[in-house]
RNA sequence: GGCCCCAUCGUCUAGGUAGGCCUAGGACACCGGGUUUUCAACCCGGCAACAGGGGUUCGAAUCCCCUUGGGGCUACCA
């Protein structure tokens, strides 16, 4: 039996998408599954778009999904090398074997030809074809081409044939060769197209089973002629599985951030567009025509707007969800579940049991909507079962990158930060409920409702100056101490310990969020507990 | 426009490849109740689907056709 080999193929445009993700995690499910070999290879064929940063990106977002390579970049392998830009003149060699079977053609139209060709079709109502020349262009053509500096590109000649596709999850497929007509394999650049050099590096790697999404579906019947064109032997079994959809509609992509920041700005009003646009460090123009849709700033850009105005981008790389507090095994747990099930009552799986239950015959064929309530849920139930260990890592992680004061915590406060939050949602539940212990005594934040609410009416006030005078005269500063003071209180002056608690509670985080009161309070301390009471009584007290 | 794919609760899905085991199961969300010092968590209960129309068959969520709806592709991007 042949070793599977499965390849996660991203071209280093940006950051690692929930889509890519996805796509990587199922071929890494079934290499691993399978004792197989998992391949990293990155498709930066085309120079204009790849940046060197994206790439580290992308491999430090497979890292945190927990999601690792036996060959490919940091690591090798005997099959590389794993960057397409570093194997041109393989690509040269095989393009060469074409032209001189006579299955690939030179042609010389431009760029701005090809559009008016197209565009003329289109006025037509037809679908465009590249019109095969009766003769092929000579070598001496193609030379005299290169000299004069006009363009010079390869297609391959399609048959007229039909071709079927065995799809893994679709069956068989049939298309007609041709309605496909010749695309580009070689780009005037000199760089294989992604068709071409995919299906060169695929054989040569000796990549088994191809599995990615939908959108490539039109590109198998293609790809799959080529192979045989170049006699590379035996296909790989093609898996195309379902499209993520966005709950806005279509396929889940990049451009949901900017449009999500637009209709928030559209919506809001009184906005100071001069002051948004020099956060975003562009011009008031260049705002405007973002907002009227022309155009769109770079996510950085989108990313300060969206911080400034307070408004929550929906996560669509897989850095975005980490930077909300999600963990990684919740996202991978969860993203193998869209498309795919094991077929029993399992959802919450760790990724050992992923990898032994991964089958492909149990992909879905139709596509799945993103929904981020049940990523909660999901997170939910990871934080609640990950080790104490791996949760504190993942803790610190998290708040190094949205740089939170609460990173200052030794590892033994973390881990009783953690257990005080039993019941987190995510990551970002845990840092919002303990950043109070983290800031200045004249840092509070007063959230206005909880002051209302809690202080302003009824005698919160003072009740909390009754507290405070209690609190005051503790020589012992323990949790079950000031537990026994504050029901004892509440006893006292027949209320609910809630009546005591929560002027407290908004008095030293200036909400009505946080962990367990008694906790609070003795970890902040008694000094500065006193002084945030001191503080509160202050500053409310003649507003009343 | 052309080509291709898909169609079960609001959402993710089980069931479809071997038609009767389905008065369609689970999970999330939602609603009601409980627990409670806040938020969350937790416990109990509830709502809720085979897109429509034709066939085939003793019998169809399951097979076939049409309609409708959704999605993908239609680049010298990958």
């Amino acid at each position: 039996m042949q070793k599977v080999v499965t390849r996660f193929a991203p071209s280093p445009t940006g950051y690692l998408h929930i889509g890519g993700a996805r796509t990587a995690l199922f071929n890494w499910l079934l290499a691993r599954k399978a004792g197989g070999v998992f391949i990293l290879r990155i498709e930066d064929t085309d120079t204009k778009r790849n940046t060197p940063t994206a790439m580290q990106q992308v491999i430090s977002d497979l890292k945190w999904l927990g999601i690792d390579w036996d060959e490919g970049p940091e690591a090798d392998g005997p099959n590389g090398p794993y960057f397409q830009s570093q194997r041109k003149d393989i690509y040269d060699r095989y393009v060469r074997q074409l032209l001189d079977a006579g299955k690939a053609y030179y042609c010389f139209e431009t760029q701005q030809e090809l559009d008016a060709m197209r565009k003329q079709a289109e006025a037509q109502k037809k679908g465009f074809l590249y019109p095969r020349p009766d003769v092929f262009p000579t070598e001496a053509n193609a030379e005299k081409a290169r000299a004069e500096g006009k363009s010079v590109t390869v297609r391959f000649a399609m048959p007229d044939e039909t071709i079927v596709v065995n799809d893994v999850v679709r069956g068989e497929v049939t298309f007609n060769g041709s309605e496909l007509g010749d695309f580009i394999i070689q780009k005037s650049d000199g760089f294989p197209t992604y068709s071409f050099a995919c299906v060169v590096d695929d054989a040569l790697m000796k990549v088994t089973h191809v599995i990615r999404g939908q959108e490539h579906l039109m590109n198998t019947p293609g790809q799959q002629t080529l192979w045989k064109a170049l006699e590379l032997g035996e296909l790989p079994k093609y898996a195309h599985m379902s499209v993520t959809i966005s709950d806005s509609g279509g396929k889940l992509s990049k451009r949901e951030r900017p449009k999500a920041l637009r209709n928030a700005v559209k919506a809001k009003s009184g906005i100071d567009l001069d002051e948004v646009a020099r956060i975003a460090n562009i011009t008031v123009d260049e705002l405007n025509d973002f907002l009227r849709g022309k155009s769109t700033p770079d996510m950085p850009a989108v990313e300060a707007m969206a911080r400034h105005l307070g408004v929550e981008l929906p996560e669509i790389n897989v850095v975005d969800f980490f930077k909300s507090g999600y963990l990684p095994e919740a996202l991978v747990n969860f993203i193998a579940l869209l498309g795919w099930s094991t077929g029993d009552k399992r959802e919450i799986i760790p990724i050992e049991e992923l990898i032994e239950s991964f089958d492909l015959s149990r992909l879905t064929k139709s596509n799945s909507l993103f929904d981020r309530g049940k990523l909660v849920a999901f997170n939910t139930e990871h934080i609640k079962m990950l080790g104490q260990e791996k949760l504190r890592t993942h803790l610190r992680a998290y708040l190094g990158v949205i740089e939170s004061p609460v990173a200052s915590a030794d590892d033994e406060l973390l881990d009783r930060l953690i257990r005080i939050c039993e019941g987190a949602r995510t990551l970002a539940d845990i840092e919002r409920k303990c950043r109070f212990l983290f800031i200045a005594d004249d840092e509070i934040q007063y959230d206005e409702k909880a002051v209302k609410k809690v202080l302003l009416k009824g005698d919160g006030l003072e009740m909390l100056k009754i507290v405070a005078d209690k609190l005051a005269v503790m020589e012992q500063f323990a949790e079950e101490g000031i537990e026994n003071m504050l029901r004892s209180l509440a006893e006292e002056k027949q209320v609910g310990l809630g009546k005591v608690a929560q002027p407290l509670r908004v008095a030293i985080t200036g909400t009505t969020i946080s962990p367990p009161i008694f906790d609070s309070v003795q970890m902040l301390g008694k000094e500065n507990t006193l002084a945030r009471i001191d503080i509160t009584l202050k500053k409310f007290r003649t507003e009343n």
